[in-house]
DNA sequence: TTTTGAGTTGTTCGA
DNA sequence: GTCGAACAACTCAAA
């Protein structure tokens, strides 16, 4: 009997620490412990939405003859006294890179005999690397070696029955509300991955791009809690490639497994230089003059900037815990570049609220966003609020669903109503500094400001 | 060791 | 409206 101590692998099809559990004897624990040191308090939505695939992962254990055994506390303590309890020889669990989890990992280790099986990310963060054996820094090359390496096609099955669980104390899957969008399970992503795979994905190179369209997989979620295996991802990415009918849809094909070679990116960034959590990758970028702006940040949280996109951004991420791509990148360049506001207030603010918040993923985006990281953007790449979204939400329905006050304002104000005449404003109802605000900076004087915060810094 | 080309996602300005 | 160049300098990766 092994115990399979499930933290991000919410999952029974193509689970490699499931299998490798499973090959003592046979005989299996699941179990997960609800961690005091990961969560948060108030609990939020992606803690709701773990919830909520807790318990179907344990319906699906149920329907296999097992079931979940959750207890809450310390691993460290808990997991050995599960092991007595039950007579379990060994830990079966998918490793993660991020600092917390291999602290306390290397601390279970210690007292028991633990397996860390590979799965979070396609290939393991020593995987890719450049001949000398040291890591990537940047992307291209990075993906080069990627793609160059051996693949591996074949898929796990998912365990055709399981030992029943005799009785063990189980602590009850806290009750909470998980969003509407975003239904938990592995059925469910099943199910998102093929409506994806049937259409969407090849049109994915132009589509994803845009806010108002659902051009996108919607699956960050379910990879970020395992409810989709990384490895059926990337495959399914690369069959589509190879059964498109033309070019233009293998290009889309090709767009999103880039997409989930950057998940590997961030892991094997976040694996080799764990202070990115801690520090800007960039010395010399440790020490921009931040501003301190409360009430700037405030408006940025609540989607009260006055400028649209941003706006409609972080309403939909309040609202769902998820937030478009391109709004992201157009959100976060608001609050660095803009507000001047330290990129790490915004790291910490989109963990809070996102349900697929991880931390590689999260930082390496923020550390991109302010210029600061591995693979980053020039500083003077700054974006205009009012240009994104002309461009990736070019009718203004993106806007108009989630700042739902602006739905009277004509196309060609939507991305700056501001501009409009006080004539044109009360036709559509909508007074500037009453019913939506007023920008609360200017787009030209904030990009000089950035350029000039910057510019110290760099010479 | 040295050299060379390149680096996710943009914006602005002037022709 | 469209197009190309400038925007800085630096570090990385590979030869």
């Amino acid at each position: 009997m092994n115990i399979w101590w499930i933290r991000r692998d919410l999952r029974l099809e193509d689970n490699p620490a499931l299998s490798a559990a499973l090959q003592t004897d046979g005989q299996l624990l699941p179990v997960f412990i609800l961690d005091d040191h990961l969560l948060n308090k108030p609990a939020d939505k992606r803690q709701a939405f773990l919830f909520a695939g807790m318990r179907i992962l344990d319906e699906d254990l149920k329907h296999l003859g097992s079931s979940l055994i959750v207890r809450r506390g310390d691993p460290e303590q808990i997991l050995p006294r599960l092991m007595i309890e039950s007579g379990a020889v060994s830990v079966f669990a998918e490793s993660d890179v991020s600092p917390y989890a291999r602290k306390r990992d290397a601390a279970v280790a210690r007292q028991l005999d633990l397996h860390l099986v590979h799965g979070a990310g396609y290939y393991p963060p020593m995987a890719v690397r450049r001949s000398e054996g040291r890591p990537y820094k940047v992307f291209t090359p990075y993906s080069r070696a990627w793609k160059a390496l051996p693949v591996s096609e074949m898929l796990l099955k998912k365990p055709s029955s399981l030992n029943p669980i005799p009785y063990y104390p189980t602590e009850p899957i806290p009750d909470m509300s998980s969003p509407l969008e975003f239904p938990a399970g592995e059925a469910e992503a099943q199910r998102r991955l093929s409506s994806f795979l049937t259409g969407p994905i090849y049109d994915y190179r132009e589509t994803r791009e845009r806010m108002d369209l659902d051009g996108t997989s919607q699956l960050s979620v379910y990879l970020r809690f395992g409810m989709l295996s990384i490895r059926q991802a990337v495959i399914s990415a690369r069959l589509s490639a190879e059964i498109a009918p033309d070019e233009g849809s293998k290009v889309g094909c090709d767009a999103w497994l880039n997409e989930l070679i950057w998940r590997d990116f961030y892991q094997a960034i976040l694996y080799h230089y764990p202070d990115v959590l801690k520090y800007a990758f960039k010395p010399n970028l440790r020490d921009i003059p931040w501003r301190d702006a409360p009430h700037d940040l405030q408006a940025w949280q609540c989607g009260q900037t006055g400028y649209p996109v941003v706006d409609a951004a972080m309403r939909q991420m309040a609202v769902t815990g998820w937030m478009h791509n391109r709004a992201r990148m157009i959100a976060a360049s608001f609050l660095v570049k803009h507000l001047l506001i330290n990129w790490q207030t915004g790291e910490r603010w989109f963990m809070q609220q996102l349900i697929d918040g991880d931390p590689s993923s999260n930082n390496g985006g923020w550390q991109w966003v302010a210029g600061t990281g591995t693979d980053a953007a020039p500083f003077f790449r700054i974006f205009n609020p009012i240009l994104q979204g002309m461009k990736f939400d070019p009718l203004g329905n993106y806007v108009r669903r989630w700042v739902p006050e602006l739905h009277a304002v004509p196309n060609r104000y939507i991305h700056a109503p501001w501009q409009m005449p006080v004539a044109e404003q009360r036709e559509c109802g909508v007074m500037i500094g009453q019913h939506y605000p007023a920008p609360i900076v200017e787009h030209t004087f904030a990009r000089t400001r950035a350029l000039e915060a910057y510019k110290t810094r760099v010479s």
